[in-house]
DNA sequence: CGTCTATTTGAATGTACTCAAAAGCGGTGG
DNA sequence: CCACCGCTTTTGAGTACATTCAAATAGACG
């Protein structure tokens, strides 16, 4: 059904009762999200976090030059939001978009709240989730820090082969931080060694 | 008194009842730890979470080519972990060790199960905190992704000015990701700068 | 088919690193 | 109290990694 996709994204972590998942389900809105259009675009103030049922989607901010700068690369079954601006009610710096058409169930921050204060098991449920993605941001701030951008790609290519059919070569290059110019050279130099 | 600290800190976020507070300061540990001593070592696991009463603490990684990478610099009101072996229990690769004579409280893993079980109320506490670490992380990532040293300099200043004193140059030049010689390099420019 | 964007290629440039050595600084022991 | 040791910071030269800019080629989409 409809929800089997959320609940056992949720079930991974937690165990709900009937009425909690009840509770949960009826909160959620379904959005159908085509190629190129966004979910939130920057100044904006993030009012719902995402779960992707499927689909695509990217979040990126524009620098000082305008050129964009990919902080999340997401697919079905991940979350997405600009926690920054959900959590503090502040405009957002990001962009987030649909890279294939896609659809996400939506929670808006005052059901988020209201699910979390009535629910305890809620509250565990996203302090698993947020306490995974900060080891996540964690684990990648270590290797931009120390890995040449070579070892970066490889590591990209490792970690989320997914994703490697789904977004651009342009996309990638941007996630692991390098342009695209680079990330073609590395690619070079990488079949060339792989050939001999 | 000795909780105040911590006390306050969890304070910031959620109300705790007198019992709560009793039970969760009964299951803290207090540790003295002087400078250069280890709190964790790469491939043990860390089986506890450290609030920072006094003191200052790093954490970092050894390279492949044994290079100490500081991932964290902390300081009185912060807590402190190798969060993926705390939260997977598998052996860390970080180091955690005081830059200064500290003092920390600390919380076993299993009495942090008991305790957020118990209490839904350090469940809310603890997912904040790993909110608030998650977006952290996000900034930080941003920063180093697009930012050229010098601009990721100037904004640890602005960040962490009490930082500034207490740590040395070599330790601010791993955090943000150069080489100390060339962050002395930076730091000669930025201050012709400032003269003229 | 034509247009728009992504990818590749190459040259010139810049940013940051490595290595080596000198200078500064703090602690320790004679 | 000063001399020495170890570690941090500075300086400079040479080099490597990655960027920018420009142009050609390839792909994707209406």
């Amino acid at each position: 059904m409809k929800y089997d996709s959320i609940l056992s994204n949720v079930a991974r972590y937690v165990t709900l009762q009937p009425q909690e998942a009840h509770a949960f389900t009826s909160l959620l809105r379904h959005r159908e999200v085509p190629r190129k259009e966004f979910l939130l675009k920057a100044g904006q103030t993030a009012r719902q976090i995402s779960f992707i049922h499927s689909g695509a989607l990217k979040a990126y901010y524009l620098d000082a030059s305008s050129v964009e700068n990919i902080i999340m690369l997401a697919v079905d079954d991940w979350w997405i939001t600009d926690m920054y601006s959900f959590s503090m009610a502040k405009p957002a710096m990001q962009y987030i978009s649909a890279i294939e058409d896609s659809e996400v169930f939506q929670l808006q921050r005052n059901d988020f709240d209201k699910l979390l204060a009535q629910f305890p098991v809620f509250e565990k449920f996203f302090r698993i989730l947020m306490q995974n993605a900060y080891i996540r941001e964690q684990l990648r701030i270590i290797q931009n820090l120390s890995m040449p951008a070579e070892d970066r790609y490889v590591n990209f290519l490792n970690k989320y082969p997914q994703l490697v059919q789904r977004v651009s070569q342009k996309q990638i290059a941007s996630y692991i931080g390098v342009s695209p110019e680079f990330l073609s050279a590395m690619r070079r130099r990488l079949s060339e060694k792989n050939k001999t």
